[in-house]
Parts: C-alpha cells; sequence; structure tokens
DNA sequence: CGTATTTGACCCGCGC
DNA sequence: GCGCGGGTCAAATACG
C-alpha cells in the first residue's frame, strides 16, 4: 500500500518529463533527482518548462547571472532536501506502524482459533520430539480453517512488496508468505527419507494442520500452502478425468465408509511439483466421480489445465470474497448479498448457491464444485464465452520465475490420458466447462472475477512501468487449492 | 530397459 | 496408551 503510494507520486513526474504542460499533482520526494526546481511557483520568473531546463542550467537564466539567486536556489535545495529527509523518516515510521499494527491485527484475529500461532519457537508445544503447535494436537481446525484462509487472504498485504518481483508470481508469493507465517506451529517431519530427490523434499503429510515445512530451509524456499482443497465433484464413467496435468498414482486406499478404493495421485509435469489429488467415486452415486486437489503447481500449465485453475481459483475468490453461512454438516455456502471482503478485487456474484460450498467439516477447508447437477454437454460454451488463459501473474499455477509458455490448445489431446480411452475423452475441463455454460450466474461471477484481476494488474502493470517501481497486485487472494487457494490456505487450482 | 502401477508396510494424527 | 483411519513410501510387478 505504502509503496503503491510511493509509485503514483512518480507517475506526475514521468508526465512531466513528457515535456507536456506542467500539471504537478504529486510530488515525488523520493526521487533519486532532486526535483526541487517543481517547488518553484508556476508563475514566477524563475518557472522554467521542462524543455527550456535543458537546455540551460538549472532553474536560472542566462539573463540573471546574479550570485544572490544562486545562493538563494542553493538555501531553497537544502530546505527542500531537509523537507525530503523528514518527510522520508516520516514514511518510514508510518510504515512500521502500519506493519505493526498489521501484524497485530492478524494475531489478534488468529487468537482465538490458535493461541499458540504467534508464540516465540521455544514456547511450542513439544510433541514427539518435534515442535508442534497446541491445536494441532488439540483442535484440528475445524473451527478455524475459514479464519486461517482470511488471515492468510490479508496476509497479501504483507507480501506485497516483493509481489512485484519478477521471479515470483503472486500465488507463490502469498503462499510463502502464508507458510511463513505458519512457519512458527509447525514443526518439522523427523526421519529420513531415503530418496532425495525432489519430490520428496518436498512431501509431506495432508494431515490435520501438520504441514511439514521442511521445504522451508530448502535452498529453492520452495514452500507449499497445504490447507485447503479443491474438490470436484462431476458424472463420468471414465476411471480418470483428464486436467490438462499428468499425473503418477502413488497410491490406492480403501477408505471408510465407501467401498470405492481412493486414488492417490501427483503433479508430473515438472519434478517436485508438489500438486496431489484424490480420485474417488461417491458412495452414494458411483457415477459421480470426486477430484480433489491440493497444492501449487510450480511450473507452467497447458491452457486445458490453466482454464481448470483459472475455474477453480475463480470459485475459490468467490467463496471467498463473500460471507460463508455455516450449516449444521459444516459446509460453508457463498451468500452472494453480502459484501465481498475484497470488493475492489471481485465484485458482488450471484452465484449458484449449490454449485460451490465450502467445508469446514474436514480437517482442512475444502472448496467444492459440484457440477452433477448441470448437463454436461462437452464443449459446448455460450457464443461469447472464453476464458482467457491467465497471465503469468494469475495465481494458481506457480511458474518459480519461468514464464508462462502457452502451449497448443490442441495439446491435451495427446495426453496420455486421452490416449489410454477408447471413450470420447472425458476431461475435467469440459465438464467444468460445461457446468459454466449452463449455469449463466456463474459464468458472469467467473468472467467478472477474470475481468477484474486482469484489469487490476494491468493498471498496476502499467503504473509500475510508468513509476519504474515495484508495484504488486492487490487480487491476489487466492486459496491454495489445489489445485492454490491461496495459500491461503491456497488450492491450486486452488490453490490449484 | 525405462516408466508407470500396484500394493503392503509404515508413519502420523486423532479420538476414545 | 491403543486402535483407527488417512496419507505416503517403496519394493514388486506390469507394461510398452
Amino acid at each position: 500500500m505504502i509503496s503503491s503510494r510511493a509509485g503514483e507520486a512518480n507517475e506526475p513526474v514521468e508526465n512531466f518529463m513528457d515535456a507536456k504542460p506542467v500539471v504537478i499533482k504529486e510530488f515525488d520526494f523520493f526521487s533519486a533527482n532532486d526535483n526541487c526546481e517543481l517547488l518553484i511557483p508556476k508563475g514566477s520568473p524563475e518557472f522554467r518548462h521542462q524543455d527550456d531546463k535543458v537546455a540551460s542550467p538549472p532553474l536560472l537564466t542566462p539573463k540573471e547571472p546574479s550570485n544572490i539567486n544562486l545562493s538563494m536556489l542553493r538555501v531553497k535545495l537544502e530546505q527542500v532536501r531537509d523537507e525530503n529527509r523528514n518527510l522520508r523518516s516520516l514514511l518510514d515510521r508510518a510504515t512500521k506502524n502500519y506493519t505493526a499494527l498489521h501484524d497485530h491485527l492478524l494475531s489478534v484475529m488468529q487468537k482465538p482459533a490458535d493461541v499458540n500461532h504467534s508464540l516465540p519457537k521455544d514456547e511450542r508445544q513439544e510433541v514427539g520430539g518435534s515442535t508442534l503447535p497446541a491445536r494441532q494436537s488439540k483442535d484440528p481446525g475445524t473451527s478455524t480453517s475459514i479464519l486461517d484462509i482470511n488471515e492468510a487472504l490479508h496476509s497479501e498485504d504483507k507480501t506485497q512488496e516483493r509481489l512485484a518481483s519478477p521471479e515470483n508470481n503472486n500465488m507463490e508469493v502469498m503462499s510463502k508468505e502464508m507458510d511463513h507465517s505458519m512457519t512458527d506451529q509447525i514443526g518439522r517431519k523427523h526421519g529420513s527419507s531415503n530418496n532425495d530427490d525432489d519430490v520428496d523434499h518436498t512431501t509431506h503429510r495432508w494431515g490435520a494442520l501438520g504441514q511439514n515445512l521442511e521445504e522451508e530451509n530448502r535452498p529453492d524456499q520452495q514452500v507449499f500452502c497445504k490447507k485447503a482443497r479443491v474438490s470436484i465433484r462431476a458424472r463420468s464413467d471414465a476411471p480418470l478425468m483428464s486436467d490438462g496435468c499428468q499425473w503418477r498414482k502413488y497410491g490406492q486406499k480403501m477408505a471408510k465408509g465407501n467401498p470405492c478404493p481412493r486414488a492417490y495421485y501427483r503433479c508430473t509435469m515438472a519434478t517436485g511439483c508438489p500438486v496431489r489429488k484424490q480420485v474417488q467415486r461417491c458412495a452414494e452415486d458411483v457415477s459421480i466421480l470426486i477430484t480433489t486437489y491440493e497444492g501449487n503447481h510450480n511450473h507452467s500449465l497447458p491452457p486445458a489445465a490453466t482454464v481448470m485453475a483459472s475455474t477453480t481459483s475463480a470459485a475459490v475468490n468467490m467463496l471467498l470474497s463473500g460471507s460463508t453461512t455455516t450449516s449444521s454438516n459444516g459446509s460453508h455456502k457463498y451468500n452472494p448479498s453480502n459484501p465481498s471482503l475484497f470488493p475492489s478485487m471481485l465484485p458482488n456474484y450471484a452465484i449458484s448457491p449449490t454449485m460451490a460450498t465450502l467445508s469446514t467439516s474436514s480437517p482442512y477447508p475444502t472448496i467444492t464444485l459440484d457440477l452433477t447437477h448441470t448437463t454436461h454437454h462437452p464443449m459446448q460454451r455460450p457464443p461469447n464465452f472464453s476464458l482467457p488463459s491467465p497471465p503469468t501473474f494469475f495465481p494458481l499455477p506457480l511458474h518459480n520465475g519461468v514464464p508462462q509458455q502457452q502451449q497448443q490448445l490442441t495439446e491435451h489431446h495427446h495426453h496420455p490420458l486421452y490416449m489410454s480411452s477408447n471413450k470420447p475423452p472425458t476431461t475435467l475441463v469440459d465438464t467444468v466447462t460445461a457446468a459454466i455454460a449452463t449455469d449463466r450466474n456463474f459464468t458472469t461471477a467467473l468472467m467478472a472475477a477474470v475481468s477484474s484481476i486482469m484489469d487490476s494488474t494491468q493498471n498496476k502493470n502499467n503504473a509500475s512501468n510508468i513509476s519504474g517501481q515495484d508495484t504488486c497486485s492487490d487480487e491476489m487472494a487466492v486459496v491454495p487449492v489445489a489445485p492454490q487457494l491461496p495459500d491461503q490456505s491456497c488450492t491450486t487450482f486452488a490453490t490449484n
């Protein structure tokens, strides 16, 4: 926030440099150049247009060789410099105060849910030889997941100064920020792994609030939020729905209360990608395939996957941007009538309340997109409907600084998942797209979300280009869900 | 032979 | 403390 103000302050100077009529709305007190000449009243004889200034000695015309004038200007210059210093110190203090207040607010907000969260490391509980937060052993977080999400979302403010870094996209930075914020409450995984590859370095349990952040100390600081997930329910006869990514199955378990086994997959599109997904058929209706994503991709995604990521991310955004009502089973349905938490980021939507649900009954918040109530017409889209491929800032796929390379839209048709099936490909993307297509509210909301994000980012990028300073995106509030809700408890697709 | 899948063992958190 | 269940590992196996 503070930094963006500084960026704005630069813009008038840039305009000034364009040799247009001098209109000074704000003054850049922190510019490397001392723009003291701008303080000279426009109507005074000392005022010269920028072009004149370049052609002649600063602020003095050859007709006024007076040493007195020169000394006066030097005095003025000194005064301005002093003022500049004072303002700079004021800004520093304001920034510090803001940061302190923000931290305090966050800690206060979280206290009811996690008393231990802000404790110093040595005050945390020692459980089984590892440091664990109190709530990890007591409260699985059922009542705190929403708060965690909001906290993570708000923690964005603290990360904004770093967001502009080209090697970070917003999601990644936010995930890191959140993970850092969680560092104090998370114990380290003990026991050694025989495997040294990246996958194993990033491997950790999904257990309730038991994120292993051993990655924190990894050289690349590749840390991921494991808090939230995005679950997609869709009707499908295929054993697996293609979502544009490559997955490797690493386990299968029989889950209690469900005759159908649960399969565990991890993303293999890039080494070390921490994204996992679970695939299981619904116990009540085996025709429904439940795919749950978790983690952030650390690589670029093909369009098919990015569309999915965008969709789930938007759903997460919408859920989180509006208040939710808690039902008896712990699920939260989106309430479009209440103001958004981030009104500047997302408008108030009218999302179908039956389509997306935020559940906190499980140890981690799970955004569920129920696509089973929509008619499945693969590839059917409204005439004007098209999801833009997310630009590199888009929170869901993490690129680790690698520019996202758009691939051919047809690429996923060569995906092994397609080739392995004789049936017409049933893709998650198709399903989601069809669902969107048949739900105008969702379509409208999603497009608004995407447009909002893109517009916001474009504006900021423009401002950044003008000011030459780092800017950050305010819209970054996607829960890292599996697929990035944002670290914040983020899904990658949420945190897809 | 390299890669993907299967599957039993293991780890860990949680509830009783 | 113990058992249960979820999640992951890794050796064995299958496949192209």
